[in-house]
DNA sequence: CCATCGATTGAGACCGGTCTCAACATTTAA
DNA sequence: TTAAATGTTGAGACCGGTCTCAATCGATGG
């Protein structure tokens, strides 16, 4: 045999037909396990492949049927655990279904999101998973409809596009975490979030860009409205999602002369900031202040106090968001579904009365 | 204009040709802008394709061109943050020149690297970035080399295999470390790490799997010994990958009767079991147990007490190794490169002297 | 012994782009 | 005014698979 371990020319079907002595039509038969194909041929055409290092090529193989067996996932922010773990459950499960998954990154800006969706389907992706920026512009997500090619909405819903949708009791959460703090005394209560919207702070509700946030907010201020605390939007602040606002808003919050008592972060990259900042200006959790993060992140349980959190089942989500998706994929043909999975109050060291 | 909202077939460069009435040569080359187009011509074919909302089929430009504008990315845990960060910096590195990035999971297991990697090749991807799972078993990855598609390790290296690495100064960031635990008077040190070998404790050097492991042994021994410290493998402890797994280890170690004083954590993981555990068996750090990470995660710097770290520049180390790469997908032929990126100590809270 | 049927096989079109090459148009130079 | 050069365009092959369809093979049955 030749050396020949330099470069070559990576081997096709033709090649494995040719040392095979069948035909290209039959090689590829028997490589692609589809047609009849006799056991003596189908064994020749192995050896050769296996001689030969044969790899199928995916891409031309899509060209024709169409399927690329990939599916895609936009997210805003992979570095978020929530998001991180809910991928995960995603990869799990489309790789048990024989899927891959091509993961982009929208930073939760619209414009962004549009584009990773445009390269997507240029790569001929089966379907979608999108945890989508905003549900005011929405426009490039009708458009994948048009194409046909099925997406479900991940977390956040936009129950007006009509996709299938998989997201957490987000109100109910919400609202029984907050309780907890009322019960513990709290009157001032404030909830942070990263999510959308110029300002930090609220004029109306209307207007709020994502489905989580709304329903959060709605779960936030009923129990405050049924504990009869007044102004339930007093404190409540929008947009924190860099490192640097994080610091000031939750700063400024802290330095209000009648500052709140308890805050809600709705995700643990919030909580981290509130313990940074607790820590600048000397406050200590929970005696000056009691928390509860949503996100169940692996830290939480570790730090001292360990917080007191919503433990939302993101691996869970992601497998339950992909195996919907798939089904769409090969062919299902229902109205939009809708999942809501439930979320979990851990209680730890981080809430107590106030002052 | 008719209502056609409906799924439609995809416009493809024929239906753009036909509508701006041009050959479709003309039309794919308006489209693709390559080779020489009229003016006239060339607004047609963009009024043509805006109106039918075409968008290419990278695909079916991949087969012919045989490029994908696309590389792949092979790590070994997505959510470790360390990775996380390097993984984001690819990304941006690759988006910036106008590359996308497939990422997949190997779960540190060289089987699931070898099928990840095998997809990949189907996928006619243009080059690879591997953090490789095990030096040992490596034979998958020649053949990638032998394909001819450029492969470029990221932290851990393996020379014998000849490709682009671009690591951190593992060595000496141990040894830095160690150092700053022994100057504070501990002569009881440990040193934990999640990287492979069946066993936990070390028998013999030789055999360790990852460029990383040996090395920043390598740096923790040194150290030792130049401090005069008798048998320094004693406290070192392997293959803590679970978080299960992880707890055990840990507390094993502190319910020895002269357990160590002081822990080196190989990432930021292990510092969270740690934490856990410390806190599980009621010592404090840093006045029971001193502690060092590598890996400056967000929240070691907002724990009470904030934890000394070995801050690794995960982000530019991936925009590093993605630059290497987009320079051997382009063609560069040149011997093999190694980059060692500089790691820095930042003190914080978490370690004192031994009681 | 020949017709019939199902199982295999090969030839060639096709997917949607790119690219080569020849034909034609328009200038420019002589 | 004509030859040469440059600019544009169209026809058709090609990438590496899949798939349709007709041809061939062997075995079965009358």
């Amino acid at each position: 045999m030749a050396k020949d371990q330099g470069l070559r020319r990576p081997a096709t079907v033709q090649d494995v037909a040719n040392l095979a002595e069948v035909s290209k039509a039959t090689a590829a038969r028997a490589l692609g396990q589809y047609g009849a194909v006799s056991a003596r041929v189908m064994t020749k055409v192995t050896a050769a492949a296996a001689a030969l290092g044969y790899l199928p090529n995916d891409l031309a193989r899509t060209m024709t049927t169409g399927r690329s067996g990939t599916i895609g996932v936009i997210v805003g922010d992979i570095e978020n655990p929530y998001f991180g773990l809910a991928v995960r459950g995603v990869s799990d499960g489309a790789k048990a279904r024989g899927f891959n998954v091509v993961l982009v990154n929208s930073g939760e800006d619209v414009a962004e999101e549009k584009a990773a969706l445009e390269v997507l389907v240029r790569k001929q992706i089966d379907g979608f998973i999108i945890a989508p920026a905003a549900s005011g512009d929405t426009a490039h997500l009708l458009n994948i409809a048009t194409i046909g090619r099925p997406v479900v909405l991940m977390d956040r819903e936009i129950p007006a596009l009509g996709f299938d949708a998989v997201v957490l009791d987000d109100k109910a959460a919400a609202k029984r975490a907050t309780e907890l703090l009322i019960a513990a005394g709290h009157t001032r209560l404030s909830y942070i979030t990263a999510a959308g919207m110029k300002q930090h702070t609220l004029c109306d509700a209307t207007g709020i860009g994502l489905s989580t946030v709304a329903n959060r907010i709605a779960g936030f201020s009923e129990a405050l409205a049924d504990a009869g605390i007044p102004d339930p939007h007093r404190y409540i602040r929008f947009g924190v999602t860099d490192r640097q606002g994080a610091q000031h808003v939750i700063a400024d919050l802290l330095n209000l002369s009648d500052r709140p008592t308890a805050i809600l972060a709705s995700d643990s990259l919030i909580a981290l900031a509130i313990l940074r900042t607790t820590k600048d200006v000397r406050l200590i959790i929970p005696r000056d202040i009691s928390l509860i993060s949503f996100h169940d992140a692996d830290w939480t349980s570790a730090t001292t106090p360990s917080v007191t959190v919503v433990a939302q089942p993101a691996y869970d989500l992601g497998r339950e968001v992909v195996s919907m998706l798939i089904e769409r994929i090969e062919g299902l043909a229902e109205p939009p579904r809708r999942r809501e999975l439930p979320t979990r109050l851990i209680e730890r060291e981080s809430v107590s009365a106030p002052k």
